[in-house]
DNA sequence: TGCCAGGCCCTCTTTAGGGCCTT
C-alpha cells in the first residue's frame, strides 16, 4: 500500500540533434499536463545530424532554426531551462517528470544541461525524479512485441503515430499513460528519484 | 568546422553478439 502522496505527473519530451546524450543539443522542449503545454525550441550550436533532422524536420539555416521549412522562434537553452523550472514550478508541490526512456536518454540529457547552466539546485526544487514509461509499459505488458512510442500508440490508441515533435509527442505519451492507469506502485517501480 | 551513442536485456550466452529504445 502506497504511503506517499501521489505528486503530479508531467509528461515531457526532448528532441534533440542526435542521439549522444554527452555532446547532443536540444532542439525543441515539450510538456504537457492536462490543459497545459509548454513548447520552446532552441536553436542548436551543433549541427542536426541527418536521421534526426529527417525525423522532426527540423533544419538550420542562416542562424535560424526551420520546422519543415517554416520560421519558428528560438530562445537560448538557459533561458528554455529557466522558463521550464518556473513552467514546473507552477504545479503543487514538486512534480515528476515522465518521459519515454528518459532513463537512458531525456534525463541525461536534461541533467547534463542543468548541471552546465548551474541550475540543478533551482530544478531540484520543482522535481523529485524522473519516471521512464518505457519501462512502465515493460512491467505493465511484458508480452508486447515492441515498447516504442509509436508501436504502443498504435496499440492502444489505434492508427499510426510518428509524431516527433516534443509537445506532441509528451501529449500523446499522457494519453497512453491515462490508459494504462498505473497505481502509485507501478509509477514507485519505475521512479529514480532526484 | 564542429557532430555522427550507449547501456540494458535476451538468448541459439557466460571466452558473445545482436536487438531495442531515445534523436
Amino acid at each position: 500500500m502506497a504511503c506517499w502522496d501521489s505528486p503530479t505527473i508531467v509528461f515531457f519530451d526532448l528532441e534533440t540533434t542526435g542521439l549522444c546524450v554527452k555532446r547532443c543539443h536540444i532542439t525543441q522542449l515539450g510538456a504537457s499536463y492536462e490543459d497545459y503545454n509548454f513548447d520552446q525550441y532552441i536553436l542548436p550550436r551543433i549541427p542536426i545530424q541527418e536521421k534526426a533532422s529527417e525525423l522532426t524536420g527540423m533544419t538550420v539555416s542562416g542562424g535560424r532554426l526551420f520546422v519543415y521549412g517554416q520560421r519558428v522562434k528560438t530562445v537560448f537553452v538557459y533561458r528554455a531551462l529557466k522558463s521550464f523550472i518556473n513552467f514546473l514550478g507552477d504545479f503543487h508541490g514538486p512534480v515528476l517528470l515522465a518521459a519515454h526512456n528518459s532513463r537512458r536518454f531525456d534525463e541525461l540529457v536534461l541533467m547534463r544541461l542543468l548541471a552546465k547552466f548551474s541550475l540543478f539546485k533551482r530544478f531540484k526544487k520543482v522535481v523529485s525524479g524522473f519516471v521512464d514509461t518505457l519501462l512502465l509499459s515493460k512491467d505493465l505488458y511484458p508480452d508486447l512485441h515492441g515498447y516504442s512510442l509509436q508501436k504502443l500508440a498504435h496499440r492502444f490508441l489505434g492508427g499510426e503515430y510518428n509524431c516527433h515533435n516534443a509537445v506532441d509527442d509528451a501529449e500523446l505519451l499522457e494519453k497512453l499513460f491515462n490508459i494504462w492507469d498505473p497505481n502509485d506502485e507501478d509509477i514507485w517501480n519505475v521512479t529514480k528519484w532526484i
